[in-house]
DNA sequence: TTAATTTTGCTTGACGTACCTCAACTCTTA
DNA sequence: TAAGAGTTGAGGTACGTCAAGCAAAATTAA
């Protein structure tokens, strides 16, 4: 296989490499006419220009910020130490990758960041939004200024971020209540939701879907008032235990949040045995779900969104294409048989 | 940022640039003491190598073959399909990858086909094994040429082939089965096994894994003798009906191999209600998802293998790491409501 | 000590694209 | 017909690593 370089197509059509090079990098000071004419040499050759020559030539580092949040959530800390990992792996191909920790759920936060970075925040910015029209607007701002934005895990989809990297939480919420209607076996009773944040959009749409299939074809199970765990295990099992103390009926639960583990040091106190399915792959999921403790567990990849997000952030800086088959995070299910 | 280059190394290591890239390139003729004079230099500045220049300065092209089978499944369909468009999307990467078609489950075709394409066959080969002593000493011979061989989707673990590209089917046969446990709701019944072929491993390994589970952990249901449909759907879908009609109580279905769409027509038209597993995802079991037809679909994610092997082959030709996150295939669960 | 061998330095030319300058050319349009 | 604007060609430099050959230095063996 010999390569077809931009001296070939310059040869085929008739034009100077200058011409090629312009025409490629869509530089102006062509005639329409001519443009046509390379464009048509370029796919006669089947010509492919080679990345590694072009980055190389180009001089240029991409850089790109990840704002993430600080909290201790098992889910998070996942993220930070995939995006170190990441760092590592794409500095080969001159992508520096930066991470800027905020405090969790504080919009102000995020946003007074992205001012302290100022120019510094590079080509890209990956964040994970939280729900507030300043936030909307720093993107928008960081977006006029041509710095690329991508959501991550939660978005801003009324802001002009141009992606959003994570699942379809509404999707995720009705997986979880399609599942505990084919687990559950009882006639009727009673379901608990384990609610993270009312904040974070991705909860909300969880809760959300879950609750639209319940409501549509569970008429059978009655969902009780959420309960609200603000992701720490300690206020999850406190709460969790003294809700099923007093509903002895419970035969399903959903947990959507954090504070999973405590989740599960609920239910193993109590005697009643109810089908479960939760968030979040730790060691105690993991544990749960070989005992049998917990049926099923519903994630999203942390290493390929990270990965994910970089890859868009370098297409869109390069206005190249995005291959969306390998872009799609997947709400994966988790059983006690498919443990990675 | 400003990029480390192996000048800088050099320089700090009081060395030239050409024993910098002696060592950097494993070429003999470096004093050992010297080598780690260099090495504590390339990790005290950070070196990274830079992937683009060195590409393009070994002028080399990566040439790789897939291997896989002609039939007409929607499966195999699929990973030829993904083929092509992998060999577009990596061209620009200088990667060439080839796609020979080989009938399918006929070893010496497989050989034959090795044997004729010699050192065109390039610098690495990803095949769909077949179980057969032959294929394996196929594996070996390229091996020894030097030539990086990895399985796909079938695996032959007991010849030199380096790595396995695919799903764990053992474990994809548990999935199905501790699914099916939890969608019966009924106290015993009889459960049916539509499986394709029994030359194929993976077909193989997937009912062993659904036998594991079933006998251990579901003795109120009785596994009927298999149906072996040879990946055609109309002869799955006459024999299922057969099955279907003889036995009453049936409460579970498991179709583990192709000719889905059989399965599908099969149950269509049967009075019966029960829980149903398949594998691939295709348009008719989409719709039959969504109906409610069948309860989940365990897949592999043919786009992703397709790219994980060539990543893979990529890494074993440049002696770099591998990232074994990234190339992690799924046991992927598809109910109705995560649909892709 | 010398001779043989190994290790290192130095230099230069790829590799394919990006990006720049300057000169020359081709059209308009007044 | 000439000024002006828009196009194109030619050629150069840069990017960071690889590869190769030869000269020089350092080390080891005799």
């Amino acid at each position: 296989m010999t390569r077809v370089t931009a001296q070939d197509v310059a040869d085929a059509a008739g034009v100077s490499l200058a011409t090629v090079d312009r025409v490629l990098n869509n530089r102006k000071g062509v005639r329409e006419s001519t443009v046509e004419r390379v464009i048509r040499a370029m796919e006669l050759l089947n010509f492919e220009r080679d990345q590694a020559a072009a980055t190389l030539a180009r001089r240029r580092d991409y850089r790109f910020t990840f704002l993430v949040p600080s909290g201790e959530t098992a889910f998070f800390g996942g993220i930070r130490s995939e995006i170190e990992i990441a760092r590592k792996h794409f500095a080969k191909d001159r992508i520096e990758v930066n991470m800027i920790k905020v405090p969790p759920l504080d919009p102000h936060a995020i946003v007074a960041e992205i001012d302290r970075l100022g120019a510094d925040i590079g080509d890209g910015v990956a964040m994970v939004a939280v729900e507030s029209q300043i936030v909307r607007d720093a993107i928008n701002d960081l977006r006029a200024r041509g710095v690329h934005v991508v959501t991550l895990i939660s978005d801003a989809p009324t802001s002009s971020r141009e992606r959003f990297v994570g699942i379809d939480n509404v999707a995720a919420g009705r997986v979880a209540a399609s599942l505990l209607k084919r687990f559950i076996h009882a006639p009727e009773g009673d379901v608990v939701v384990v609610a993270g944040s009312g904040t974070l959009r991705d909860h909300v749409e969880r809760r959300m879907g879950f609750e639209q299939v319940m409501r549509a074809e569970c008429p059978h199970l009655n969902v009780l008032p959420w309960i609200e765990g603000e992701e720490l295990a300690d206020v999850v099992e406190a709460k969790l235990k003294a809700v099923l103390a007093d509903h002895p009926n419970v035969v399903g639960l959903y947990s959507l949040g954090g504070g999973t583990r405590g989740v599960i040091d609920a239910i193993k106190t109590d005697p009643k045995k109810f089908s479960v399915v939760t968030t979040e792959l730790s060691a105690h999921t993991r544990t749960a779900l070989i005992r049998g403790e917990i049926d099923a567990v519903l994630v999203q990849d942390p290493s390929h969104e990270v990965r994910s997000a970089i890859r868009i952030l370098k297409a869109l800086t390069d206005g190249t294409q995005i291959n969306e088959n390998q872009e799609r995070i997947r709400i994966e299910i988790f059983v006690r048989d498919n443990l990675p």
